[in-house]
DNA sequence: GCCAACGTTGGC
DNA sequence: GCCAACGTTGGC
């Protein structure tokens, strides 16, 4: 039986040309497939659990910032693009019998109707010390606390 | 489009 | 296992 734990709050990043929120609206829900990261592929894999609330982030973007909510509503599987070599994220390092890189399925939960920008994440104190108002924060997939994924 | 920050790769 | 070279991310 699998332990009960509290929700945790993650914030995923996406490039809005690539995937937007109004592409996952439209999707109710997607597999959060291409990360090549391992940090970020440690948290899908070990540290998500159906439930657990998403800020989705528009990076790359002018003004990059958060744009909705989602969720995670899967369990973690293996990412089946890496084995697919006509995919741009085909890995032939990872193996069907033994994969490389693994997801989880994210659902639309809303839009904002006001874009949280970056900026004002880095100018509000209430989100000081979030992983993503701090410099050079590439990865893809971060933990939020509580108290900033409530915040916003 | 630039470039700083960071991750990955591969020679040794 | 070190680290230089290279590739990518993402704010600006």
């Amino acid at each position: 039986m699998e332990k009960t734990r509290d929700k945790k709050y993650w914030l995923m990043k996406s490039e809005p040309s690539d995937y937007s929120i109004d592409d996952l609206k439209r999707a109710k829900c997607e597999p959060w497939d291409g990360v090549r990261n391992y940090q970020a592929r440690n948290f899908m894999r070990d540290e998500m659990r159906v439930g657990d609330g998403v800020l989705f982030y528009h990076s790359s973007t002018d003004p990059p910032g958060i744009a909705g909510i989602a969720k995670v509503c899967s369990k973690p599987y293996p990412d089946k693009t890496a084995f697919d070599k006509s995919d741009k994220h085909f890995d032939p390092k990872s193996k069907k019998d033994d994969p490389t890189w693994y997801l989880v399925d994210v659902c639309f939960v809303k839009k904002f109707k006001n874009f949280i920008s970056l900026n004002e994440l880095k100018a509000d104190p209430r989100f000081e010390g979030m992983m993503v108002t701090k410099k050079g924060s590439r990865l893809s997939i971060q933990p939020v606390s509580k108290k900033h994924f409530d915040g916003i």
